[in-house]
DNA sequence: ACCTGAACACCGTTCAAGT
DNA sequence: ACCTGAACACCGTTCAAGT
């Protein structure tokens, strides 16, 4: 039941008990109190012991990205056309970041940082391997990665009494767009740049030169 | 010459001094190593005086991001068609969020919490008041921001060797798209969202019936 | 009006040493 | 192989008190 010493004989942890134990953790406190010695309190350890799983917090922020971001992949009975994939991903991709507290936020820095593949520009790749589909991807992923970042932090600094200050808030906090309206969006991002397979990007070198 | 007390006699320091002297520090040393100690320091005052002029250091990024995002406004001799317009506000928010360290980083943050207004948004909302000005507005903004946060970020990790990790790299670092490439997506968003105007979000209540 | 000094309650990370 | 204990070098913020 205590918090302390829940594992009071030899029992080891793993690299994934240390990951999974981050996401329940996330999901229970948020990423400003996910720390490194909060974590080690959860597992009944030293905050040092979790440099012998991971190599840093980062490291482990890119784990946790990993999973939330693993059931994004395109699958079988998918789209594979490249309009209708993309929407495809970026609808799951968004259900999977609401999914988690804080989601888009770790998401989006593990990706920055190049610490976890992307699974949309992964996913379109593998319907279209011009330069068009990694363009589509980067607008697809921006969009609903910045959409849900920007629904989280408001919810969280709405529910903490942060909001009301140099902007004029209207009532509802006129934060993301109406479900619909999401929708609308995603399907013409898509819809705008899926179809033009125009010269975008000469610069990629000579990778792929018959398709 | 030396760091400390560069101000020796009563010389006090304004609000905008502080916000001066912070947009200076960020450019020098990046968001991470941006403390208010540091500033304090830079500025020859303790770290506590910080809070004389600003509540928090969150809204002290508030007034950063402002100071890099007023250019961004709508001005004489903008095109005044939602499509050009989108366009244009667009290309100037990335040249201004990549004028300055990590700067999509700190307007990201911002925006997300409501503390500094939208100029894609503000100038969208003076061609068109329906819903469709602010969805793009939204396309717009987070596809820009999240291309400089990655690109930065990627700069960033490149630099100071975070890189070659879970994910493989190109040797190039696979990072932003082409300048083109940009270039073209954020035409291609405009064009594909801005044209559409049917009931996108019916969501809003009864605010333009007559528009 | 603007700032100091000291404190509170934290951080991520390293590293020798233990079992 | 996995973890402890102690330390290093920091954080943001508050608050009485000074001028």
């Amino acid at each position: 039941m205590s918090p302390r010493d829940p594992n009071p004989r030899g029992a080891r942890r793993s690299k994934d008990d240390v990951v999974d134990a981050a996401l329940v953790l996330l999901d229970r406190v948020g990423l400003p109190d996910l720390s490194m010695r909060r974590l080690g309190e959860e597992l009944g350890v030293q905050p040092s012991a979790l440099y012998w799983h991971v190599a840093s917090k980062q490291e482990l922020l890119a784990q946790v990205s990993a999973r939330i971001l693993a059931p994004v992949a395109l699958r079988d009975g998918d789209p594979d056309d490249l309009e209708r994939a993309a929407v495809t991903l970026g609808r799951r991709l968004h259900d999977r970041l609401l999914a988690h507290r804080d989601g888009a936020e770790v998401v989006s820095s593990s990706l920055a940082l190049g610490l976890v593949a992307s699974p949309v520009h992964d996913g379109l790749r593998t319907i279209d391997d011009s330069p068009a589909a990694d363009v589509v991807a980067d607008a697809v992923t921006h969009y609903v990665v910045g959409v849900t970042f920007h629904d989280q932090q408001r919810r969280a600094a709405d529910a903490w009494g942060t909001a009301a200050s140099t902007v004029a808030l209207s009532p509802e906090s006129a934060a993301a767009p109406a479900p619909d309206a999401f929708e609308a969006a995603l399907a013409l991002i898509a819809r705008g740049i899926a179809p033009w397979r125009a010269d975008i990007g000469r610069a990629s070198d000579a990778a792929a030169p018959g398709a």
